[in-house]
DNA sequence: CTTGACTCTGACATGGATGTCAGAGCTTAG
DNA sequence: CTAAGCTCTGACATCCATGTCAGAGTCAAG
């Protein structure tokens, strides 16, 4: 598929594809007339990548760590053990924020039942 | 405190304590003199803001964030059932941005899994 | 009081991800 | 073939978190 629909199906700008080949997170085919020819895989590598950068990783760990996600959408292994300390402590960082978040919430949660419960929506808040 | 000594206590630039303040994260009180006067939890706030920021959260979203935390800091809430409402929203952007963090964590595991097992810490990694 | 360390504000700079536009070259329906 | 719509590259602009500096005021030890 072309750039304006692979941009199409996931909702990323066709500027930032672009961007992420120039980052080596994607290689399109080339068309003879110089088009990017994307794979329908590429479809989910992109979303996976949005999904890296929205969790804080930058392009560069990114592109180190892309060509395992492949690997393991396909299923050879040609593996970079080197990052993968990184990568957990990337993990741990992650992991970090969540429980931070989680506290936050449940601290919201006792506030919110302190409340007198006759008021706003009787809101189904299933316990977490 | 003053913001040397918060500065030097969190390992962040005195720059950006300035900066988290001018985004509504913080709200030292101010001495006569116009000098920033921090509480002994502001250290733990800081510490919180890092860990967040870390995770790809923007100021913005820490902002509506952290009042929730601060709760917990004073413990006594007088909450008007106006706000509840709000409340719950925050609770909801809390939640979407644990889902997303989770999602992101995920995918490394996927990534730290394929690689061989025999390098690097062997670092017990809870199923999550 | 003086001096050195600290703080204030405001401005300018940078790096990374992203937006936008211009000018030129493809593609494809009609 | 032609027009409308895609796509290409490259440049410039913007946002956000950060770094850095300058000039002026404050504090505290001697």
């Amino acid at each position: 598929m072309r750039i304006g629909e692979l941009s199409r199906r996931t909702g990323v700008h066709e500027r930032l594809l672009r961007y992420y080949e120039q980052q080596g997170l994607l290689w399109p085919e080339r068309a003879a007339s110089g088009y990017r020819s994307y794979q329908e895989s590429d479809v989910d590598t992109v979303v996976r990548i949005r999904r890296l950068l929205s969790a804080g990783l930058n392009t560069e760990t990114i592109a180190q760590v892309l060509p395992c996600v492949r690997v393991k959408a396909g299923n050879l292994v040609p593996v970079c053990p080197e990052i993968v300390d990184d990568l957990r402590h990337q993990r741990e960082r992650i992991t970090r924020a969540i429980e931070e978040l989680q506290e936050s919430r449940d601290l919201l949660d006792a506030v919110i039942d302190a409340a007198p419960r006759t008021l706003s929506s009787p809101a189904a808040r299933v316990p977490a």
